[in-house]
RNA sequence: GUGGUUGUAGUUCAGUUGGUUAGAACGCCUGAUUGUGGUUCAGGAGGUCGUGGGUUCGAGUCCCAUCUUCCACCCCA
């Protein structure tokens, strides 16, 4: 009999040290942002209880939520005639908690538990894995990781604003130039559905024309037509295809203009003006942002500001960032009036857009940057001390921890991309000159430790 | 959840209508060089052909199941 060979779950993934030095190069970049703009970091459990996480991300939602079995006798509680009623029926039998699907709802249930404790506006960042028992493709997991960044308890559109200085700030710091930040309201297509005349159906309006540059003008109108959109509505709809590519504020002017006397569209386009404003008097001039009418975002709890960010000359088209304001966040666990505004990044996505597009910086991937060779048992106390030294002008070291060929020990450092070997045998370490080789050059020279030393001061 | 697709050495892939001992490249190990990596040369190790059944004298090749990969829906990061 054969051990099993092991395996990982489906959608999970291993991150060996290649990937995790690139990704930790991203989460990084985006968390020192974060913190540059005033957000605090929260974790919450993996595991919730189902009560929290059950009935608010819809019917699909619920079916990819993954579910924990009770621990010890999970059947102890369930009888035949249960047993016999399904799986629906059986579930809260032998299942309370499951993994988390997303951070919001956590966060939301954490701003319920104890509002009461906390200052106002809160600012909260949270990078952390979810999970979803979604069928896996390229790009999508089942275990992967979202960098969430929230404000509650403010209403001011300066929030959203600073969403697009962060999104700015993360991806010129990651090295992606091009890249556009959509930017739309709820609040004009509520208004777009009432001008249409279906008023109170902008739920189905949005998830049609989200699709829109995905499958064309055509098949939305035919879905707005399966949805039970009235022809003529459909037809009224021409001036938000048609809209074009018009500058920013000259769209907000178009639109003002058809738009005009529908309150929620008025006022949504008034606050896609202050967003601009803002920015602007923030002194951020290439701002990247684009206003669409058309992008519209499946997801139901935003009710203001809608964001989304795309790379552009990039095999990799969806999106890599995006957020908006909900104007109820909490509501669910019975607490009213709490608005927030919130983003994310992508972290899967900007990683594959960096692939593609070769962004990742060398120097960002060695981390060691000195080996010293070990030549003998008798000369490791010395060899060591010698790293102790060299830690602590905080450059990092390695002792290879075996004395063995030479060859393999400068292969390691030729593997690892280490840039400098110090190689100390008995002469070096009597005259006290060591013998220090610079790997990408293939020269070495005769140095003292100080004299090494400062040769780093100077490199860093 | 629906339909399709993939799986052969550490990796990327060949492998003929089913027919001897399953190949290549790269990587790995050893040596040329016992105190010098990245280039070169010589040699070597490494495979229950995803897994489990079945058909057959004979299966990497055909059939079924299952897992995995990827793709299109649905939905989403």
């Amino acid at each position: 009999m054969g051990v099993a060979k092991p395996s990982i779950p489906k959608g999970a993934r291993d991150f060996d040290p290649d990937k995790m030095v690139k990704r930790k190069f991203i989460l990084n970049t985006i968390e020192s942002v974060f913190i540059k703009y005033g957000f605090q970091p929260l974790e919450t459990p993996a595991m919730e209880n189902l009560s929290v996480l059950t009935g608010k991300y819809g019917d699909e939602g619920d079916q990819l939520l993954y579910k924990v079995l009770n621990s010890g006798d999970f059947l102890k509680k369930v009888s035949d005639t249960e047993w016999k009623e399904g799986a629906k029926a059986l579930l809260p039998k032998i299942s309370e908690k499951g993994l988390r699907y997303d951070l919001t709802v956590p966060f939301a249930r954490y701003v319920v538990m104890n509002h009461g404790q906390m200052t106002f506006p809160f600012k909260r960042y949270q990078i952390q894995p979810v999970w979803r028992a979604d069928r896996p493709q390229k790009g999508r997991y089942r275990e992967f990781y979202q960098c969430d960044a929230d404000v509650v308890g403010a209403n001011s559109l300066i929030c959203e604003a600073e969403n697009v200085l962060m999104m700015n700030e993360v991806f010129h710091q990651l090295g992606i130039h091009d890249f556009v930040i959509k930017i739309n309201n709820r609040k004009i297509l509520t208004g777009v559905a009432k001008y249409i005349g279906e008023a109170g159906n902008e739920g189905p309006l949005c998830v049609a024309i989200d699709k829109l540059d995905k499958i064309g003008r055509e098949k939305v109108e035919e879905e707005l037509l399966n949805s039970g959109f009235d022809k003529s509505a459909i037809e009224k709809l021409s001036f938000l295809f048609d809209a074009g590519n018009k500058e920013n504020l000259e769209l907000v002017e178009a639109m003002e203009n058809v738009l005009e006397g529908v309150d929620e569209a008025e006022e949504g386009l008034k606050e896609i003006r202050e967003i601009f404003e803002y920015i602007d008097a923030y002194g951020l001039t290439n701002h990247h942002l684009q206003f669409d009418i058309t992008l519209a975002r499946g997801l139901s709890y935003y009710t203001g500001a809608i964001f989304e960010v795309r790379a552009l000359n990039s095999q990799i088209t969806s999106s890599i960032s995006g957020g908006g304001r909900y104007d109820n966040l909490t509501g669910v666990f019975g607490l009213e009036g709490v608005s927030g505004v919130g983003f994310s990044f992508g972290v899967d996505r900007i990683y594959d857009v960096m692939e593609d597009l070769s962004l990742f910086p060398d120097e960002s991937l060695n981390s060691t940057d000195l080996l010293i060779v070990n030549f003998d048992k008798t000369l490791e106390k010395k060899i060591v001390g010698i790293a102790g030294q060299i830690r602590a002008s905080g450059i990092s070291t390695e002792v290879y921890p075996e004395p063995v060929k030479l060859k393999k020990q400068m292969n390691y450092a030729n593997k690892k991309g280490i840039p400098y070997v110090i190689l100390a045998g008995t002469e070096e370490l009597e005259s006290g000159k060591l013998t220090f080789k610079d790997m990408r050059l293939g020269e070495q020279k005769s140095m003292t430790l100080t004299e090494i030393l400062t040769f780093f001061k100077k490199e860093v």
